[in-house]
DNA sequence: GTGAAAGCGCTAACAA
DNA sequence: TTGTTAGCGCTTTCAC
């Protein structure tokens, strides 16, 4: 049977007030506190954290709703997002919202009811609709409104780098592979920043668009690099993409980096003892996780306004770039 | 203000009680339902689930631990965990260990007061002891006893097959390389099909087996493979330290599969839409799932006896193995 | 500094 | 079939 606060109380002999006292560090007569603290050791009492839920109306629980956990860039946040709540005690709802808006809002809809303290959440349906005021909710990637918060990293700068590391390696002829999709997200901003530096350099620059959801990457991918084989230096949206394009440049003959450069976004890793699987621009994921959770907190406990957070990204050299004459 | 049970019941002009059956699916008059949902809809209430769990001592939510989520065995296998247990409207609990058993330990504490209906656990430590029998725990490749649930792919079978399929592919000179660690745990099985299946063909086996956690990878894996040069075929314990002997055999000047061949284990994938990454003994992560849920479900809701489940592996033919003669 | 008591929102037993 | 009511285990006034 397990042990409940009056059990302690009559075995200390206090009132169950001062138990509850104890429990959360309000000042009591030093012996007052051993009495209790023996009780409690005895009888293994461990507090119900639904009756506290129940009167204080907080749960030490953060809902994290991802696009999907199977994917090593989202692995890596939900990893660093749980070590940073656990050290605060705090509890991790795994959502995953599998490219769904419906399940998305589904999740937000569940987890109000869970009376969850605040979402930390990737997400790419309009949810703001959804989320009310006094719900904290941080956005990664993603701008709402000025009533959200959100944390990102610097996908501009991430485009400008690229261009200008591809360029200073000696590519003359640039292009940008990436998709687009029918709500709005920060990977614009990839393409952006990566598009001026070209211009502002006088380097030509194709654009390899694809609607998402992608079909039949290969089939689409192949015509347009067959197509511009003057390409020597390739910018993609992300890593995966970039592995993508590697294999279907492998099947057309040419390798990196010798017959072109690559380079992908995110700083994908596959754990973490390993390395990065190409030259890419590395997102600093475990900054954005420990500056998502600092919001978070801040909204909860000090009922902080909303932030804003842009982290810098950096460039990192892998195989699928060559070295940077000096 | 959020709606209560009670605000429902005033609008309905019905008891408290009444509301409750409607919530909890319990038959009333067709009449009285129709009115309770409508006063349901229009305050837009929902029922509070610390309130409700403070009753029935249930939570509908499951703890899923972890060494790590940030890998992509193991984010796969929480993928599909989510996945089903969503659809029965229970949560998850997410829940890194981080290869600590002190860790482990905490969470199993700490999970015990948030009330969760059930733990899965893919955990190394001796986590039986902490594990009172009262709370179904379902647990992942780990045979603890026969009070204890346990799911696991069938690693002796997986041996065996790659040692057969080397074998086929014209492998004379086989070698193991895998790790040990303190705690024991089901790689042993994989490395005993292996061995017996190569003892029994006359084929000569070597093993290289490195003390976990291991250290210095690199300086351990490549004297070994430098003094054997005959072998021609290669198990190792799992994909990524497969790939770690791709990687240092790749700087001796050896690649696979034309000068030697080597299959790897657990079918990892870097997300949903990718292929494996190397021939390899392929774990069916989503039956394992699967099994994992529904045997917990049994325990939760029809108190069954705990179960064992040994699921069947399969090979995958990948780039790192040539094809079949016929 | 401490005990007594009210009540958080719900479920379930009981009575009608 | 339905309403009333007693608690689930805790926090938090309010007196003392």
């Amino acid at each position: 049977m397990k042990a409940t606060m009056k059990d302690v109380a009559a075995l200390a002999e206090v009132g169950v007030g001062t138990v509850s006292r104890v429990i959360n560090g309000v000042k009591v007569k030093d012996k007052t506190y051993e009495k209790v603290m023996r009780a409690i050791e005895e009888l293994d009492y461990k507090p119900d954290e639904y009756a506290r839920g129940l009167k204080t109306n907080r749960s030490n629980t953060i809902a994290l709703i991802l696009p999907t956990i199977w994917h090593p860039f989202f692995a890596e946040f939900a990893y660093h997002i749980e070590e940073r709540l656990s050290r605060k005690g705090y509890r991790l709802f795994l959502c995953n919202a599998d490219g769904s808006a419906e399940k998305e809002n589904e999740y937000i809809e569940m987890v109000k009811q869970s009376k969850v303290d605040g979402i930390i959440g990737i997400t790419y349906s309009d949810i703001d609709k959804y989320i009310s005021s006094d719900l904290p909710f941080v956005s990664i990637d993603r701008h709402f409104s000025e009533q959200i918060s959100y944390v990102t990293a610097d996908n501009y700068l991430g485009g400008q780098i690229a261009a200008q590391e591809l360029i200073d390696r000696g590519c003359r002829n640039l292009c940008y592979i990436g998709g687009v999709s029918p709500f709005p997200n920060e990977t614009n901003n990839r393409k952006a920043g990566y598009y001026n530096v070209c211009k502002e350099n006088g380097i030509p620059v194709k654009v390899l668009d694809m609607v998402e959801p992608i079909q039949e990457l290969e089939q689409q991918l192949e015509p347009f690099l067959k197509n511009n084989p003057e390409i020597d230096g390739i910018f993609s949206v992300n890593d995966f993409m970039a592995l993508d394009v590697i294999g279907v440049m492998k099947k057309l003959g040419r390798k990196a980096p010798d017959d072109y450069q690559i380079i992908g976004f995110d700083g994908v890793k596959l754990s973490k003892e390993r390395d990065y699987l190409i030259s890419t621009i590395v997102q600093p994921i475990e900054e954005m996780a420990r500056a998502s959770v600092d919001t978070m907190m801040a909204m909860i406990l000090k009922k902080e306004e909303p932030k804003r957070v842009v982290i810098p990204v950096s460039f990192y050299q892998g195989e699928t770039t060559k070295e940077k004459n000096r």
